[in-house]
This record gives C-alpha cells, structure tokens and sequence, in this order.
RNA sequence: GGCCCGAUGGUCAAGAGGCUAAGACACCGCCCUUUCACGGCGGUAACACGGGUUCGAUUCCCGUUCGGGUCACCA
C-alpha cells in the first residue's frame, strides 16, 4: 500500500464506494439525437430572484425544445447563508411560471428521476470517493494553512504586486510528503483539500461558449479548495461532479461564472469527465446613477420574482416580457403567432444578446397590457379575485360580494378587435373600477372650465327624465343629442366646431358632465354601459347629489 | 491592478464591407372619436473615440475611452 492510499484511507475512512460505481449508477442518458439536458441549479440563499427564473426560463426552453430533460438541483453548500424556507419559494415560484423541472429535487424527501439525490448536502458521500481517489493518485491534497496564514501570504502577494492565490511557491502544502500530511492528521490539524492543479499560468485555454463565442483564458493554476474543513465541497468541484453524474449536456448559467471556466475545465480533465457545453447568459442589469448593475437582491423590489406577484403581473406577462429579453426575435415571433405556447418558441441560444439588459418596466407594462387585453372578462375578474384575496382584501371583499356585477365591471369595452389596454397588473383594478363602489364626493367633482356652473346644474336636472336603462348605446347617445338644442348646446360635434361661438358647447359636453357627475372622472370607458351595470337607481342618485351642490 | 467580455436612438434591439441604418417600448404631433383607452398616420432620436486595411468602413484589425464581470474554505 502507498503512503497516497494510507493517507487517503485515513483521510476518507468511510468512504466505500469507488468513481466506477457511481458511474455505473449513473449511466449515460438514452435521449435522442440532439436531446439537451440542462438544468437550474441554485442556492437557497433567499427568495427567487428573477435572474433565477430568467436563467430557468433559457434552460427550460432549451430542453424543451430538443426533446431533453430540464432538472433542478439544490446547491446548499453554504449553510451560513442558507435561508428557511428558501428552496420551497423557489421550486414553487418556478412552477408557478409554469417551469416545473422533469426531475430533480422536490422539496424536502422529494427526489424525483435516476440521477439523484439532487440536493448537494445529500450527496457528500458522492463527493468524498471521488476526492479520495484525486488524494491517491496525488491529484489532491490535503492543506493545513490557515485563514490567518493565507492573508498574509495574500498581503504579501499584494505588496509585490504578483497575482494573488494558492500557486508555485504560496502552495506551502503542495509540497508536504504523504507521510508530513498524515503526521498533520494525525496530531488533529483542519484541513481542506485541494487540487493539485497541472495548470500553467502561460498556456492558454480555448473554449466555445454559446452565446458570447470563442474565449480565450489563461490555464487555471491556482491549487483550489475541493473541500473545505467540513468536508462540504467547494461550487466548483461539485459543478463537475454533479453535472457529470447527472449527464448534464449544456451548462446555462449567468455570466458571473464565465472567468471560472478554465477551472471547471481543468476539473474535467483531471477527473477524466467529458465537460458539458457552456452557455453564459447576460444578467438583467439595471440602471443607477447612469451606470448598469446587476439587478440587486437587496436594493431592487423587482428582483425577487415576488414583486410581480404582489403587484398582479399575470406569469404570462413575466414571462413573455422575459421571452423578450432572452432572445431579440420573440416579439416578431408572437406577432405572427399570437395564441401559440410561448415554449413553442424556436428558441436559439446562439442568437441571445452578448450584453446585459437594463430591467425595463415600461415595456413590462406594455407587454402585459397586451397579454390583459387579450384575456376575456371571465378570466380577468378570477385573476383579480385571486390576486386581490391575498393582497387587497378590502377589495376582494368588495368583488366577492357581487361576483357577477365584477364581472360586468370587467367586462366593459373588453372583447372585440380594439380591446382597452387600461389594465397591465391586477394592482391596476382597484382604482379603475373604484367608482363603481364609491360615489364621489358631489362637491370634488371638477367640470371643465368652458361651462357654467348653472348650465352644469341644468343639464343635470334635464337629463334624467330621459334616461332609460333599456338604451342601447346608440339610443343612450341619442338621448342625449336630442336635449342638446334646449340647453343651448349643438347635437353634433362637427357642426359646432364650424360654429362655436353659437352653442355653449356640444353633445360631447354635455355626456362629459354625466360622466364627471356619475363617475366623478374625466376619462373613464363606455359611459352607457357604467349607467347600466351602475342600476338607474344609483345614476340619478348620482346625479342629484351632484346638482344639489351647484 | 491582472484576466475576461462588451459598446447601434432614453430603453430593448435587427443589420451588413456600399441600404435613406429595420422594428418594439417610451416621448411628441395629427387623425378617428361623446371622454379616455384602442387603432391609424407621422415625428424627435443612434452606429463611443483615434488610427489603420480598403475604391469604400458603423461593419474587419489595432489602440483609447467607457461600461460590465471576476480574482474566497460564497455560490
């Protein structure tokens, strides 16, 4: 037996499979030609960002689109910033976005598919056979160097301004015989691992990356952490293993990975791996200050996926408005093919954009006024019951009390070839339909200008003899056409704009008025049918309240 | 600072060695119209800078500037 295998064995006491086993557990996946598998691998260190969903967006597609396999994996590597309940808002956020993996981790004890466990801190002892063959072909080795000891060969590094890390002559514990390592052992020194890097700092690595092209990098020569003192592994080296055993064929991952690369491929090599396919996508940046940064947990609401939920985005919208930023030809996509599945989308990846996109919550908003306006009445007052029973329930009381006169709220100028677009997130509700639920204040009430207070006060006295809820909206218009000439005011707007100085206004007025007075707004939709779902009762309630304060 | 990546209107973006440099959002104007919205039409607005290569560069090359990323026992 070699001192490499005693200080291995010693080092790895309980490790009793072999890298053959495992590969044979986890054999190569039988997929079609050209299937992906890809996956969305994060970290339970808060909740769902929108970078994450962008990212399991791309990779969803991706798969979706070759016939491959799109899972999820749990890296929970880092307890100290391990958030409760973290993982679930995740996994349920994505499949609330309609992203459920065909496999992977589901929740706690819920592992689906072959290639599992697909939580990291389950797979530790996955981690360690592999490690302890890496120390026993001396590719690996154990470093006792301290936190204190590593500063200060930092800062030493630094004052002589070389390129910093573990290297060459930092890499103090490189160079401990198999026998020093085990005295260190033994006399109960910590230690993390480390790879024994066969990099050179003056070759250089080529790679492909599939969105941002052929880079090129120096060789890795840095001797880093496998792992650390609690034996969990390093991102790094779990990156290789784990997407090695779980046959991972693309790698879809933000660009903040990119300079990592040549680690992760020296990693490949030396664990004797095919390395998968990388593909680095752009962050969703935002602007401050007139710079770009990386849309931020802590200083922006709309990072966390949550945002949109509150706030009543439909997950149509997100994630068409994320469709749209992922790839330039989406939007000319939708408009040939408007009912289609948005996954249905021939998605490329080659064809996503190099740079990162400013977070645009205008066009967010556009999108989804598209996506509302397409939506029936039914669909849109349940969306908005729903949305409103978890973030507004004063208004939730409100609609849930007369559900279909909700639905006739919604329903107003909805339908048709030019649907209003008033409505973008559910948020927007509350105010639009607020006067149906509220009279307004008779003595806020704002006329234009062009009118007099007594001509105000006389059409609203005149008109509600006329008012008839059975009116059609033509037979409602007419109506009030036909008091014009009595009040002094011109029937048709054409004529009057040929004559203005021979009316005190127009019929366009004088509904202006009724609309002012019923709904205590200037712009609202179709007023005939407000009068209507409104009841003639509470129209000429309205009214009179208004006329009474004149 | 080293190493990577990037740069087309305010934003997202097509584009290609020679075009009047698309389109979408936002903004402005007009039209439609009982208001608003919708819709239609039109408008303002861009190839970061300096050198090359070339008959001709916004496009190719080099440099500069600016922006982004990364240099952990975090992912």
């Amino acid at each position: 037996m070699s001192a490499l295998d005693t200080l291995a064995d010693r080092m790895f006491p309980d490790v009793t499979h072999t890298p053959e086993e495992y590969e044979a557990l986890y054999p190569a996946r039988q997929l079609k030609e050209g299937a992906r598998v890809t996956r969305i691998a994060p970290s339970p260190t808060g909740y769902l960002h929108l970078g994450v969903l962008y990212a399991a967006t791309i990779n969803y597609l991706t798969a979706k689109s070759t016939g491959g396999v799109f899972y999820f994996r749990l890296e929970d590597t880092d307890s100290k910033r391990e958030v409760d309940g973290g993982a679930e808002d995740i996994l349920a956020g994505l499949s609330h976005y309609g992203l459920t993996p065909d496999e992977g981790y589901g929740g706690p004890g819920k592992e689906t598919g072959n290639y599992g466990p697909h939580r990291q801190s389950d797979r530790a002892e996955i981690y360690h056979t592999y490690v302890k063959d890496l120390v026993r072909k001396g590719l690996a080795y154990p470093c006792f160097c301290t936190a204190e000891q590593l500063n200060a060969v930092r800062e030493e590094q630094e004052s002589r301004k070389e390129r910093t890390g573990y290297y060459g002559a930092a890499a103090v514990c490189r160079r401990l015989s198999p026998e020093e390592a085990l005295q260190k052992i033994e006399a109960g020194l910590h230690y993390v691992v480390r790879l024994r890097s066969p990099g050179d700092e003056s070759r250089r690595v080529k790679f492909d990356d599939m969105v941002k092209g052929t880079i090129e990098m120096p060789e890795n020569d840095q001797d880093l952490v496998l792992l650390k003192t609690d034996g969990i592994p390093t991102y790094h080296f779990a990156h290789a293993i784990d997407d090695h055993l779980m046959r991972t064929t693309h790698v879809i991952r933000g660009d903040e990975w990119i300079s990592s690369v040549p680690i992760h491929l020296q990693l490949f090599q030396v664990l004797g791996f095919k390395p998968p396919k990388y593909a680095h996508i752009s962050p969703i940046m935002k602007e401050e200050n007139g710079n770009k940064r990386k849309l931020s947990k802590r200083k922006d609401p709309e990072a966390a996926v949550r945002y949109f939920t509150e706030e009543g985005y439909p997950i149509q919208s997100v994630m068409e408005y994320l469709l749209t930023i992922a790839s330039s030809g989406f939007e000319d996509w939708r408009k040939c093919n408007p009912a289609a599945d948005r996954f249905s989308f021939p998605f490329n990846l080659k064809k996503m954009s190099v740079s990162g996109a400013l977070f645009d919550l205008d066009k967010l908003n556009d999108v989804s006024k598209n996506v509302v306006s397409a939506m029936d009445a039914d669909a849109v007052t349940r969306y908005i019951l729903e949305w409103a029973a978890q973030y507004n329930q004063e208004f939730h009381a409100k609609l849930a009390a007369d559900p279909v006169f909700a639905q006739g709220i919604f329903s107003i100028d909805r339908g048709g070839s030019k649907p209003r677009k008033d409505i973008g997130k559910w948020s927007d509700a509350p105010d639009y339909a607020a006067y149906f639920y509220q009279r307004p204040d008779p003595t806020g009430l704002e006329y234009p200008e062009s009118l007099h207070a007594a001509d105000i006060k006389e059409i609203l006295s005149s008109y509600p003899p006329v008012y008839d809820p059975s009116q059609d909206r033509q037979q409602w218009f007419d109506a009030i056409k036909a008091l014009c000439p009595a009040l002094g005011f011109c029937p048709e707007v054409k004529e009057y704009k040929k004559n203005p100085d021979g009316y005190k206004g127009h019929a366009g007025d004088v509904s202006t008025v009724l609309r002012i007075a019923v709904t205590g707004r200037r712009n609202t939709p179709d007023l005939c049918s407000i009068m209507r779902l409104l009841g003639k009762e509470e129209i000429l309630a309205r009214l009179q309240a208004a006329a009474s304060v004149l």
